[in-house]
DNA sequence: GAAATATGTTGATTTAAATCAAAAAATGGA
DNA sequence: TCCATTTTTTGATTTAAATCAACATATTTC
C-alpha cells in the first residue's frame, strides 16, 4: 500500500502519531524536536495481564502509558494488596524514590508504552529544560491525588469509597476542574477492572463492592450493564456522597 | 555583645546557619551563592497550633521547614481528619497541582520555616538549574512516601500501622536506608503529636491508639514515658510487624 | 453448545475497630 | 500547691465491614 513515506519516516511519526501525545510529559517538545524523542524511546507492548513493572526491582526506565491502561499495586508477604492507582492515557510511569520500583504495574487488557531509560530522560531533560518542570509538575500533580486518597482509605465508609471511585473514573471525560452535577448525568463508563480490583483499590472486600454497587443500583444512583460498565444516573448526589457532603 | 559582624552580615548568614542547610532543597546552592537564597526568601516564626498553610487558600508561597515539627491535614465537611503527614526539618512544604494548596499545615510545637514566593522560586531554577532537579526528587521521594501510606490505611491492622508509625518516627535519627533490627534498641523517641493526631494519621480513633500503645507495653516491646515518649524495646520485632511479616 | 472454570452476587455470622461512657493522668493557670 | 481543664486510659457495647458459605452469572475451553 502507498503510504507517502518510507519505514524510516513512519518511525519517525511514531510520537506525531502518539495517542497521548498531548497529554503526556511529551507535551512540552515542539513538533520539530519529535525525532528526538523517537531516538530516546522505544514502543512496547504489553498483553493483558502482564506486569510491565515489578515492586523491588531495579528501576531502570521510565514510561509514558499510551494505550490501554494498567493497574499498579504492592503488595503484603501474606498477599494483602493494595492498587495504588489505576493508569491511564499519558501517565507518567516509573517515578522511584530509590533506585528500585515501589510498585508493580500490570497491564489491565492489551497495553503500549513509551519507554525511556533513565539515561534517555536525563539527555532529553538536558536538551529540553522545560521537560524537568513538566516532570516536577507531573510528580506533584501525582502527589496531590495520592494525599486525596489518604482521607479516602483512612476516614471514608464504603458508600464514600465507591462513589469516589465511580466520579473518578467519569472525571476524565467529562470535567476538567468544574463540579460534576446531577446535570452532566447521566454518564456511562466503561469499569475494565474486575470487582477485586476495585476492592484493593478501595481498601475493600469484593463482598462490600459488591454489596455497595448493588445498594447504588436500589437507590438509583447508577444502573449496570454486567460487571464491567457503569452509568451514573445521578451524577452529582454521587460526587456530594463522594465528598461527604449530606443532602436532605 | 562584640559578635564580628554587622546586622546585613546576620541576615546574610541566615542560610548559612541554618539546621536544614544540609537536608532541604538549599543543599543544591552552593555557599557563595546563599546571599541569592537570602534575598529570595524570608524568615517565618510560627507558634504552637497556628496554621500557615490553609487547606483550599490560594497557594503563593513554597516552604522549608527550618525548626520544629507540623502536622499536615485535610478536612471533610463534618470534621472527619485525615493527618497527611508530619512535616519536620528540610521539609519542602506547598508543593500544589492546582492553585489552591491541597492541605492545611499546623505548627506542632513552635515552628521556623523559610518562605519563598513562587516567582522566587522560579527566578531561583532558572539561576540554579540543579534546584529543578532537586524539587523533582522531592517530589518523587514524597510520592513514594505516601504510597506506601496507601498500604498502611488500606490494608494494615491496627497493630501493624501504629508499628509503622513508631519505627517511621525512629527512622530519622538512627536507619539510613539499612533494616532496624532489635540490635538498634532500645530506641528512644518523642512523640510531640498527640493521641488525636496519631489516630487521625493511621485512620483509627484515640482509644484504639491507647490500646494498642498498651498492648505493646504488656509485650514488652515498648516503654511509654508519659504519654509524649517512648522507647522501642524490641524495633526488629516492631519492624517486622510494621510491615505485615510474621515472627514464630 | 455443554462442561469447566472463573468471577460476581447474596445471605448468615463473626470480628476488629468504632462508639459510648467513666475513670485516671497529665497539664496549666491562679 | 491546688483546682479546673484537657488529654489519655480503660471498660462495656455496638456496628460497619470482614469472613464464611452458597449460589448465580459470565467466560473459557473443548
Amino acid at each position: 500500500m502507498e503510504t507517502g513515506y518510507g519505514l524510516m519516516d513512519a518511525v519517525r511519526e511514531r510520537c506525531a502519531r502518539c495517542a497521548g501525545r498531548s497529554v503526556s510529559i511529551c507535551n512540552v517538545i515542539d513538533d520539530e524536536d519529535l525525532p528526538v524523542l523517537v531516538a530516546e524511546s522505544s514502543r512496547v507492548t504489553v498483553p493483558a495481564g502482564r506486569c510491565f513493572i515489578s515492586e523491588g526491582a531495579p528501576a531502570h526506565d521510565f514510561y509514558v502509558l499510551t494505550g490501554g491502561r494498567a493497574k499498579l499495586f504492592s503488595l503484603m508477604p501474606d498477599g494483602r494488596r493494595q492498587i495504588i492507582g489505576f493508569a491511564e492515557l499519558g501517565d507518567f510511569l516509573g517515578l522511584a524514590s530509590s533506585d528500585t520500583y515501589a510498585f508493580t504495574a500490570e497491564a489491565l487488557g492489551d497495553v503500549t508504552l513509551c519507554r525511556f531509560p533513565h539515561s534517555s530522560i536525563d539527555r532529553l531533560v538536558e536538551r529540553f529544560p522545560r521537560l524537568r518542570c513538566r516532570l516536577q509538575k507531573e510528580a506533584s500533580s501525582e502527589l496531590v491525588k495520592t494525599q486525596a486518597r489518604l482521607m479516602l482509605l483512612g476516614r471514608k465508609t464504603a458508600r464514600e469509597r465507591l462513589a469516589s471511585f465511580l466520579i473518578e473514573q467519569a472525571s476524565p471525560c467529562c470535567a476538567h476542574g468544574q463540579t460534576i452535577t446531577d446535570e452532566h448525568g447521566p454518564l456511562t463508563l466503561a469499569l475494565p477492572m474486575s470487582r477485586t480490583d476495585i476492592a484493593d483499590y478501595l481498601g475493600l472486600t469484593i463482598e462490600t463492592v459488591s454489596r455497595t454497587f448493588g445498594l447504588f443500583k436500589k437507590e438509583g444512583l447508577i444502573s449496570v450493564k454486567g460487571a464491567s460498565a457503569a452509568t451514573l444516573l445521578k451524577p452529582g448526589r454521587l460526587n456530594d456522597m463522594a465528598n461527604g457532603i449530606k443532602r436532605d
